[in-house]
DNA sequence: TGCGTTCATTCACATATCCGAATAGACTCT
DNA sequence: AGAGTCTATTCGGATATGTGAATGAACGCA
């Protein structure tokens, strides 16, 4: 698929889109993201796989639900997390895959650049 | 691929990874990078295509360049911009996809709630 | 060399985001 | 209904980000 192909976003779009990219743009998020793809689970858990305060967990879901990445179900007290979309940390991960390309293109470039002096 | 396949990232990846999606994060600098999906261009004709002043551009640049998405060139007076990793944007349309998944998903419960009032 | 074009940076201000701590709210289960 | 547990929100302060206007720097080209 080309840029000729792909469909013409509206204004609307475009913002739910970055809104989206920025929900993804914070380390603890991504950590959370990650989780989530390898099993569900609840608020407290995750802060404690991620020695992180309760409230702190609890505001970066927020953030992931007004973007809709994450769904929940209940499950007796607790609230279990869930990636809405499990595609999404397939997307992710690419993204990943290309940092690690830019990272090494980097340091070879930087190699280069020693050689050079 | 599952989530045990996947390679544990130390934690500067991570943040790299949370600064490039953050990067994309912009609306703004979504529009840039389709743009330059399509054809690598210079500031200026950035700054025409989407009606905003050069430096505000100019410094979305510098975010793309320092997320390392995008690269340049020049070509006589001017700098060409262009992906670093072409497939980039295929990820990023990847995203808006799922994006569509959401909200149509929102659209029907929603559909679902009006019916149960 | 120096003019002119193109791009990058700075400044000031407004807005948004992050965090921990404390608190409030919601829901289950007895 | 009430206790207890789990989650969400609020608050205050620090940090970061977005923008336009003005300015500065870099480079090609005559």
């Amino acid at each position: 698929m080309n840029a000729s192909t792909r469909v013409i976003p509206n204004e609307e779009v475009i913002l739910l889109h970055a809104k989206m990219c920025r929900a993804v743009g914070d380390p603890k998020r991504i950590q959370i993201l990650y989780l989530l793809a390898d099993s569900p689970c609840s608020v407290n858990t995750l802060a404690e796989l991620l020695s992180t305060p309760q409230p702190t967990i609890s505001r970066h879901l927020a953030t992931l639900r007004e973007s809709g990445m994450v769904a929940t179900t209940r499950e007796g007290t607790s609230i279990i997390y869930r990636l809405a979309v499990p595609e999404m940390i397939d997307v992710i991960d690419s993204m990943r895959a290309i940092l690690r390309t830019v990272i090494a293109r980097q340091a070879s470039s930087l190699e280069d650049d020693l050689l050079l002096e």
